[in-house]
DNA sequence: CTGAATGCAAACGGTTTGCAAAGCT
DNA sequence: AGCTTTGCAAACCGTTTGCATTCAG
């Protein structure tokens, strides 16, 4: 019994056609974050007759159990990656929309320091850079 | 001529009935950040005749003009507050929906050294974090 | 065999848009 | 007077849901 239906069994979800084929999306593909529709596309093109209903409901099972990471970046579409427990913030090129991952752990820090300071504690967090590639004049 | 219609006025507006009033809103609500909504209801209550969809042009015409902020917090509506000039980011308490602001100068210079060692100049940014209320029990 | 999962189409919620009427300057 | 702005209703877009059918265990 390969990874992926381990997987699928682990989180207590029955291993069916559309969720094996959308976990298999997310580990094959190098890139790493993607929308319900880009997933709903590649499917499609792969002949598949998978619903966008399904998907839509896929996703949100897979984020459940702690699968997939859902963020809410600008630009309504929800995007979603595989969990792979090492947590990062995000930084968006705005203009090819690629998505580069990041690590501060002094930003971490100044973020519980900071709700500490207010009586809080982090439930949870979102740091998002959008950015334009260094002015070397943009051709 | 008053502080609002200059304002409005500066920003290349008409000054008009709904966008005086929705400014006007702004400036004396003591809950920084509103919704379309929240506005909406506002404008009803005081026997306002202006439609939702006004609300809108109005809340994007002042974002494009500078006078407002707009935020994609999670949980589908945007908020809006007032450009007051010093940046700044959110804390929201998950419990109670209340919005907090913190400005970290660490922070700022963090980011930027992150997006600087990856080639990049930081265009916008986001940081949000959901908190709680520091785990003296909760009731 | 039986409850869970799927596909379809219709509903949803926030936001945007087309259009004719009303309002600024 | 003339172009802008408004209100209304309809469109929009991403996402969710109801329901009859299909499928995994």
């Amino acid at each position: 019994m390969d990874q992926e239906t381990q997987e699928l069994r682990k989180a207590g979800l029955k291993v069916t056609h559309p969720r094996m084929r959308i976990l298999h999306l997310f580990e094959e593909s190098p890139q790493r974050h993607l929308t319900a529709e880009d997933i709903y596309r590649r499917l499609l093109d792969s002949q598949e007759d998978i619903g966008l209903a399904t998907v839509y409901r896929v996703l949100t099972q897979f984020e459940a159990a702690g699968i997939l990471i859902k963020h809410n970046f600008e630009g309504g579409q929800a995007v979603f990656e595989l969990d792979r427990g090492q947590h990062h913030d995000h930084m968006i090129d705005v203009d090819s929309g690629k998505v580069i991952e990041f690590v501060s752990d002094e930003i971490e820090k100044l973020q519980h320091e900071i709700a500490e300071r207010h009586g809080y504690e982090i439930q949870d967090h979102s740091l998002v850079l959008y950015v334009r590639p260094k002015s070397d004049q943009k051709k």
